[in-house]
DNA sequence: GAAATCCTTTTACAAATGTTAAAAAGTTAT
DNA sequence: ATAACTTTTTAACATTTGTAAAAGGATTTC
């Protein structure tokens, strides 16, 4: 098997185990780029229906609203991601994703994603549960925003992302939390 | 056909049109129950692994933090919705549902729904379709909460679920937009 | 139709967060 | 080691939002 794509396919058997037929074409199908720190590697604006998964690295979800950016999301090694409303809904992404690290991706086109989804059920079935896992993980985040204010949103940020904590910029943290630099640290020197 | 199910499978054949054998099973399945306005429909805390559809009715998902209630979604009729955490990770579930209104509820039970994913690949594929509808809704309103102050997330609401504004108290379109009663009253009266 | 209840608005004050600017600390490149 | 640059902290002030209490409207119940 080629070396590149073993945690990727690892990663979609621990969803839903892939019939042998549906894994050798799913093989033939994953492509792997290297991306820099600071690149780009899709773009608000434009359509984007890849499938990506991180084999190394650390990425941002982010967009800007009236000058100041926002992120809802950091993907670590041996996730998923993808342009939400471009893989669902056909429609140009509404946010970014940039590489806070070197980055090593593993990426499937939408065509291909899409035909195994239609010719294989073991396929369709890890499409789904990838998808609930994308949903769950938006309701957790919306459910914080909600009711939390920011320094219960910070405690809730070093819960589920502490191990990410030395990686990821104050800056970016506050535009995670959706909330200002200045406020951010405020919080921090009051531990 | 059942006329009381009518809806649901049209609902359902939207976004995958299922096989014959696939429908007919289906059929056989669906229930439906009444509630009356302020019933509990199902309830934090509890296991619930339903598929829920609403025929007739408004419902909403909240659940109380520090005794303040909050709110993250309005269902009208014609949509399906979960107890998320429940239906995706057996988990018990983190908010309650309750009908604002009276309510003809179809659903479908989760061992019916699980097993109609894995015997028929065109009910799996609904079912990736509608968790895909459920993340992008949660997706858009978490951007909301992100970026916008509270008169931006209350034009949002107005833009997004302004024909059920009438059917909405204030007290809930608070609660829905994370702010209090009060902040929600002076919007208003801004305008 | 009066009383009771619920929902919405208003007021006054407190607390949290944002904005701007500047200083301090930390990094990187030469 | 120094300079240039980036990131984080601090300070001062403005604005937004929250809280609590009271008043005003609307609706329901008897």
């Amino acid at each position: 098997m080629n070396e590149e794509v073993g945690d990727f396919l690892k990663a979609v058997n621990n969803l839903s185990v892939l019939s042998e037929q549906a894994t050798s074409e799913l093989l033939e199908c994953v492509r792997t780029k290297k991306y820099m720190k600071g690149d780009v590697i899709h773009e608000e604006g434009k359509l984007c229906r890849n499938l990506f998964f991180i084999k190394t690295g650390l990425a941002k979800h982010f967009y800007y609203h009236k000058g100041s950016q926002f992120i809802f999301r950091f993907f670590e090694e041996d996730h998923f991601f993808i342009a939400t409303d471009s893989f669902f809904k056909n429609l140009p992404a509404d946010y970014s994703t940039l590489a806070l690290e070197d980055c090593t991706i593993n990426y499937l086109l939408y065509d291909d994603f899409e035909r195994l989804c239609n010719k294989y059920h073991s396929f369709e079935s890890f499409a789904r549960k990838f998808v609930s896992v994308v949903a769950s993980t938006a309701i957790s985040n919306l459910k914080g925003l909600l009711y939390l204010d920011a320094t219960g949103r910070y405690n809730k940020f070093l819960k589920e992302y502490g191990h990410l904590q030395q990686r990821i910029s104050l800056g970016d943290t506050a535009a995670f939390l959706g909330i200002s630099q200045v406020s951010l640290s405020r919080i921090r020197s009051k531990k």
